[in-house]
DNA sequence: TTCGAATATTCCCAATTAGGAATATTCCGA
DNA sequence: TCGGAATATTCCTAATTGGGAATATTCGAA
């Protein structure tokens, strides 16, 4: 159902969350590595990083002292779906949208 | 910043919101007519509706003595942005956990 | 074996909110 | 003008969680 996508966007609905996925965009991070690059506390990271993980986010590997997260790209998926699915019947209100947009504009006689 | 973005995924992050949006997608909707249909309470209907409003997800029509809700479709463009910009710097990854898979699935002689 | 670094977990507090119940508000029709 | 329909708001409770502080755990290095 609509459980696992709102799921998912729970686990996105948090700037620091999400700072920490575009980070994980280009490469591998470590904990510290990431905590000291946000300028948020370990704990905080470890935290946000467990959310990530428990929503199929992130992937980590255990590497001796020190955990390397890595993003699971795949995972965004449904929400790409999710829009395509969306986009299909909102077209029409689109049009509308810009056409009234468009109309506001000329009454405003900009 | 990520705020915004992530205000926006919070107003996704529930079920019945999900829902909502599904329906608003082909057509406006009366507070009635979506708990009747979404089988929620009047009032959570309208708690729900609020907190999409305030996401700027939906903008509302006052008719006489009911109001009627309306997509507002454009407040999702930044979903989409997000996802062009992470998709520039995953494709890479992308590549990555393909070949993986498929060396996984050539590993177990499917 | 002991120490320190890296990380996860727990305890605490404050804020948010989903959901139910009750109530307030607005407006139309009789 | 009054009653009922439609909607929003408030009060309550339980659950979640972000953030800080403290602590537990694990592991490599000396």
């Amino acid at each position: 159902m609509e459980e696992r996508l709102a799921s998912l966007f729970h686990a996105l609905a948090d700037p620091n969350r999400l700072r920490m996925i575009e980070l994980l965009r280009k490469q591998e991070w470590t904990v510290g590595m990431m905590a000291n690059q946000l300028g948020i506390s370990q704990p905080q990271t470890s935290k946000h990083l467990r959310i990530l993980y428990d929503a199929g986010l992130v992937t980590v590997t255990i590497d001796a002292n020190r955990r390397r997260y890595a993003l699971k790209s795949q995972a965004l998926k449904p929400l790409d779906a999710w829009r395509t699915y969306m986009a299909r019947e909102t077209e029409r209100l689109d049009r509308l949208e810009t056409f009234l947009a468009e109309s506001q504009r000329e009454e405003n006689g900009s």
